[in-house]
DNA sequence: TGTCGTTGCAAAAGCGCTTTGGATGGAACC
DNA sequence: GGTTCCATCCAAAGCGCTTTTGCAACGACA
């Protein structure tokens, strides 16, 4: 069932009915009531290649991951994100485009969904310090927003973030409240942005009460379990261990829990940990006190809202860029407690 | 930059350059390699919603996320499955489609997609027992391939599985010549296909080697760490404990891990497991000797040839029904052991 | 010389929708 | 009675591509 076919069923003009389904005012009530219960008895949905011909809008937000080579990471917080955003999508009558382009293209690709009429809009994903890709999408005309932010980039752009820099320095801060003066912080890449931003509200914090930041108990790498392990087996093993542990996601965690437990300690109690909890899903736990002391923020929410943003900004793009910081909550669980010794 | 600027620009008609980039005999090589070369200067990229409009095809596969609630589960093994199809894709000039859709509107939602011409064909992700998709799908005319298989229908239709049920069986058996005879099994939902799999690997394995399967040992729940620490924890705290587990996802593996070593217990020694490693990127190792004695497929993989498969079904519909099985590697790793005592 | 088959290109229709620019008829107003 | 003005509706153009159909030119062949 197509227009055509519907509108001389009904005994109107094309024009008509489609003007009635979309709500425009010179259709009269009676007319458009019988329009849409027609519409509705014969299940009609408008054909989206055609309504996307006619009006210039595809309906429809990609999102790019860039792949480095086959074997390379996916990101962890994808599927909750994404989730998030869709939950949006289907809510304003968008679609969800997913594209994987190898990272040499990825200049190509986005200028060739513009090209190609393909998206109306598109979310950056784990933007790096001064990633380029704002200034491409800017110069190529397509409306984006960014889950997180790009240091160095002086241009205006649309963003969400979580207040990375905060909840690290509030994580820290409650450390050393405990005592701990000797914190590592196993942290993500730092050429993320978001890693950067990690470190430098650990340092603050550190500086702040007097402590110097020791090399020592910095690493940064892919944010696996694999990592969390290693990583702290070898702080461990140092003349002078950390006491504590700031970790950059709970994936790493169950590595550094594990390290810890290897090395026959208790965590919570010899050693104290906090990290990051984005709340994925199928990490979830149920219990009244968590296992791990963590900043949480949602990311299935942080795609709701970006969504929400993408689609704002391909609505009227001539309204100012929009920035929302998400304050991440420092929930005690039972994975801190006060410095040994 | 669209088709008629570009054949104005070049002095032919709309229909030669078309011809001519879509490989049509009609059109000297002359013409050809000029409009090619055009084109390419131009960078010019044909419309994708006019192409699609023109030719009836979106080049479009549609993936359904079915979401049961708000804060309902996200398959672990999404992303790397989503890469792996996204991968295929791109090589083979398709878009890849992501629906959220509420559990109550899927068909819906899949009639609508046909409607709508949004998308050529369907991945089929997570089949339950009985799964009324296949009907439906096939009732609405929308190619597709299933990831994993649906026990109970009986029409023809496509899927890529692994081959659970021999994994499992292959697993019970290496614990049994380990010495193991009480072996439980921390199973995902058994609504689930590829869950129901498992446990007749499981119990024809017991069975052949004249143990009788303990419904004790046998839990099933979405596969979080969590469950798997509690269905341990429980396990462990029987009058007469299990030596060895079974375990669905590596992800639940963290927690029966957690729970063994909690309960003073070392794992590979005092306890076995052996789980189903689905190779997320994410909780790859790099060592020699992997941390986890497991049965191995790769999602990624799946997702790229699950891929081929349902572009096979739009090119060739009329093709027989294609099938898959995948086996599973077992790889030892240093959570078995022979059996205490 | 006329016929035929090839080759190379173009005109135009069509995909299913939206939108522009009227057309129509009746009410309201002077 | 004539004019204006709504309120409704419609014909047709257009979105950018593909595809059918047709035509002109050309060489081969008898």
């Amino acid at each position: 069932m197509n227009l055509k076919q519907l509108s001389t069923l009904l005994g109107l003009s094309q024009t008509t009915v489609s003007r009635a389904l979309n709500g425009y005012a010179d259709v009269s009530e009676a007319t458009r009531a019988r329009v849409r219960a027609a519409a509705k008895a014969h299940d009609y949905r408008p054909n989206t290649r055609a309504q996307a011909l006619a009006t210039g809008r595809s309906r429809v937000i990609g999102h790019v991951i860039p792949k480095v080579s086959t074997h390379a990471m996916v990101n962890p917080i994808f599927a909750d994100f994404i989730t998030g955003a869709g939950e949006t999508y289907s809510q304003c009558g968008y679609e969800m485009l997913i594209s994987v382009v190898d990272v040499a293209e990825e200049e190509a690709a986005y200028r060739a969904m513009k090209r190609r009429g393909l998206v109306d809009g598109l979310i950056v994903s784990a933007p790096r310090m001064n990633d380029p890709r704002i200034e491409l999408l800017d110069g190529i005309g397509l409306p984006y927003a960014v889950h997180g932010r790009a240091t160095g980039t002086d241009r205006p752009y649309s963003w969400l973030d979580v207040n990375n820099r905060r909840a690290f320095a509030r994580a820290t801060d409650f450390l050393i409240d405990l005592g701990h003066r000797r914190i590592a912080l196993i942290n993500g890449l730092e050429a993320m942005d978001f890693a950067h931003r990690r470190r430098q509200g650990y340092e603050e914090a550190l500086r702040a009460r007097g402590i110097a930041p020791d090399p020592a108990l910095m690493q940064q790498d892919e944010m696996t379990e694999g990592y969390g392990w290693r990583a702290t087996r070898e702080m461990l093993a140092q003349p002078d261990p950390p006491t504590a542990f700031l970790v950059s996601s709970v994936i790493c965690m169950l590595g550094v829990r594990r390290a810890i437990e290897e090395a026959g300690l208790t965590l919570g109690r010899d050693v104290s940990a906090i990290t990051h909890d984005d709340q994925l899903s199928y990490l979830r736990e149920d219990g009244p006190v968590p296992t791990f002391t963590a900043t949480r923020s949602s990311v299935r929410e942080a795609g709701q809202r970006l969504a929400r943003m993408v689609i704002d900004r391909i609505d009227t793009p001539e309204a100012p860029h929009a920035h929302e910081l998400l304050e991440a909550e420092l929930i005690i669980g039972r994975s801190t407690g006060p410095a040994p010794g």
